[in-house]
RNA sequence: GGGGCUGUAGCUCAGCCGGAUAGAGCGACGGUUUCCUAAACCGUAGGUCGUGGGUUCGAGUCCCGCCAGCCCCGCCA
């Protein structure tokens, strides 16, 4: 553009806006692999035709080789878009390339940036000591783990860290209550399990909210405890290890790595925050409570909205907590982390969004630091009311899990009779568990997270459609070949290592190239979800993935295919399944070989 | 009252920096199996993108108003 048009781009840079050719993906694949339609806008300002503009660029492209030997030649369409369509031997190329690389052309940010990245903070699941993790953790726990799988993978040294809630008024509340009535629980590991602990939690919770004296006698439970009376320590180091070892199964099961960092982590560091605030000039003392009032928020009476910081009784709490700990976090005595990310529901936004700018306007976020709330929705029944059982409680998420694998199981059995297969019982609790829980996890990545989640065992245990089971399958068929007697490991990669022209990848059918082109892909959708944070864009990928694979499975033969066609299907296959695995691996999805 | 999110096919949802005739899955209807797992594939029908304005070469996408649903709003997290 510059070639064909100095003046007008030149005049454009001086204005602060150099010309953008707008080169995206092709919208469609009849319109060829990139589309270029920077020429549009550039009609008004030059007063010629589109499409004249564009023909103009298109010459200039023409005339340059080292664009002649990446594309062929450019088309002009529609009001004066440029398609762009590649060379079908630098496609082949880029397959063979990404056949003998472990990361399957994906770049690690190092690479790229040519430095050693800072480390990313994952803050997320997060469940309360002395609760049962229940559905309301499972988005943050699945969502949280494979955005720190994906940053992982690029390379970002992740700190996944378990903010767990370890303090605060609801242990005053546990503590208060359990020295009145079990008081045993709070001296002896294992007195009571953590089945009756949520009991007596419910049970504090009703006093605190019902009797005043309790919830005073709470709140100075809480000042004892973050003041580090030993009696009130020892009762939350008792409470904190049981919750810990039940936490502790449910992340084994949904394979995820996690570091406790609990809320508790930060007290020593709350009092600097109040000071920190006091320094910066922030710091307003309103009805005995410490607080900072937010620009451009303002509540109910149109006065600005306050973030409190300290209590009129002194005590701390949350948002002091989440100022601590983002200090914490980007400060080089401690994580000196550049991008911190939170994975918690939407519902949460507006505290962020006070916590977020007190850490601003105290200058507490370093230079091109990032904070980052990641919301997500609700979980929804099938009735589009909050998820809930029968009886109407919270669902357990180990029941919800199991309740994955067993229809996951029953499902299988059926299928087994109906096609008279016989396995042993290991094959079918190996390939249940892995199904059921790859079908959770699956449909909740698989939703743009910001919107509320319809829950629905049946429509993720579903065969066919955008599910795990689907993705799953793909992976199998190709392993399938591999048994029967695809050299999957030698395909592409001999002709690479000898290199021989001779064994040269060679496509001719439309469905090679369609899986080509979806399997080139994936570099691009990897930087996208690192930057988004949206694993569902991820699923996408995997998913179309997998359609095109199956197409190409259906219509073309592998094995019985005659050279070179065999070995560069061969090929593709090995491309995908490897680009399966690992896509899935991201999401946190193990695959099978066969189901 | 203020703020946030959402509103796209019968249902569940995609839709990337504003780009060409708005996509997928399910469900419905019709078809495909001497062949690597048919858990698949091919096809048909189905849309006022909540609504009214505005911005522009071009709007599901950006701006403003309105309607509906959900969530949040000073000492819980």
């Amino acid at each position: 553009m510059q070639r064909a048009f100095p003046d007008a781009a030149a005049s454009a840079e001086a204005a602060g806006q150099p010309l953008d050719p707008q080169l995206a993906p092709a919208s469609k694949p009849e319109f060829g692999d990139f589309q270029a339609n920077g020429a549009l806008p550039l009609a008004k300002p030059l007063g010629q035709p589109p499409r004249k503009i564009a023909e103009a660029v298109v010459a200039e492209l023409q005339a340059d080789p080292s664009f002649t030997q990446l594309c062929l030649a450019p088309q002009i369409a529609g009001p004066g878009f440029i398609n762009l369509t590649l060379r079908p031997e630098c496609l082949a190329a880029e397959v063979q390339a990404r056949l003998g690389d472990q990361r399957l052309g994906v770049p690690s940010a190092a690479e790229e940036s040519g430095s050693e990245p800072a480390p990313v903070v994952v803050d997320f699941s997060s469940p309360n000591i002395a609760k049962e993790m229940h559905v309301g953790h499972l988005r943050s726990t699945i969502i949280g783990d494979s955005l720190a799988r994906v940053l992982e993978f690029r390379g970002h040294p992740v700190l996944r860290l378990n903010h767990v809630g370890d303090w605060g008024t609801q242990f005053g509340m546990l503590i208060t209550h359990l020295k009145q009535v079990a008081p045993e629980a709070l001296d002896t590991a294992d007195a009571v399990d953590l089945g009756d602990l949520v009991a007596f939690y419910r049970q504090a919770k009703q006093r605190f909210d019902a009797d005043e004296a309790f919830q005073t006698t709470s709140r100075e439970e809480v000042v004892k405890l973050q003041g580090g009376d030993p009696v009130s320590l020892k009762a939350w180091g008792l409470l904190c290890d049981q919750s810990r070892r039940e936490f502790q199964k449910i992340y084994d099961r949904l394979d995820i790595r996690l570091s406790e960092r609990g809320e508790s982590f930060y007290n020593p560091y709350l009092d600097g925050v109040v000071k920190g605030l006091e320094a910066a000039g922030l710091l307003v003392v309103d009805d005995g409570a410490r607080c900072v009032f937010l620009e451009g928020v303002s509540g109910k009476d149109g006065k600005p909205l306050p973030v409190i910081v300290q209590k009129s009784d002194g005590g701390f709490n949350y948002a002091t907590t989440d100022l601590a700990a983002i200090r914490y976090r980007f400060g080089t005595e401690g994580d000196g982390a550049r991008r911190v990310i939170y994975v918690t529901d939407a519902g949460q936004a507006n505290h962020f969004a006070g916590v977020f700018q007190v850490a601003q306007r105290a200058g507490w976020v370093p230079e091109g630091g990032r904070l980052e709330h990641v919301p997500f929705g609700l979980v929804q029944g099938e009735d589009g009311k909050k998820l809930k059982t029968r009886a109407g409680d919270t669902v357990r998420l180990r029941d919800l899990l199991d309740e994955a694998v067993e229809r996951a199981e029953a499902d299988l059995r059926r299928r087994l009779q109906e096609e008279e297969r016989t396995e042993d019982e290991a094959f079918i609790q190996h390939v249940a568990t892995t199904v059921g829980l790859a079908a959770v996890k699956y449909a909740d990545l698989s939703q743009n997270r910001i919107t509320n989640y319809q829950f629905s065992f049946d429509r993720m245990l579903a065969l066919q459609g955008n599910t795990a089971p689907y993705l799953l399958y793909a992976v199998v068929r190709i392993a399938g070949i591999s048994r029967k007697g695809g050299d999957l490991e030698g395909a592409g990669v001999a002709g690479a290592a000898a290199g021989g022209e001779a064994e040269a990848l060679q496509f001719t059918e439309p469905q090679e190239w369609a899986l080509v082109r979806e399997l080139l892909k994936l570099d691009a959708v990897i930087a996208e979800v690192e930057e988004e944070l949206l694993p569902n864009r991820l699923c996408s990928y995997l998913f179309e993935l997998s359609q095109v694979f199956n197409r190409f499975y259906d219509q073309l033969p592998v094995l019985k295919a005659e050279e070179p066609s065999r070995s560069s299907r061969l090929a593709l296959c090995r491309l995908t399944a490897d680009t399966l695995r690992l896509g899935l691996g991201l999401l946190g999805i193990p695959t099978l070989e066969r189901m």
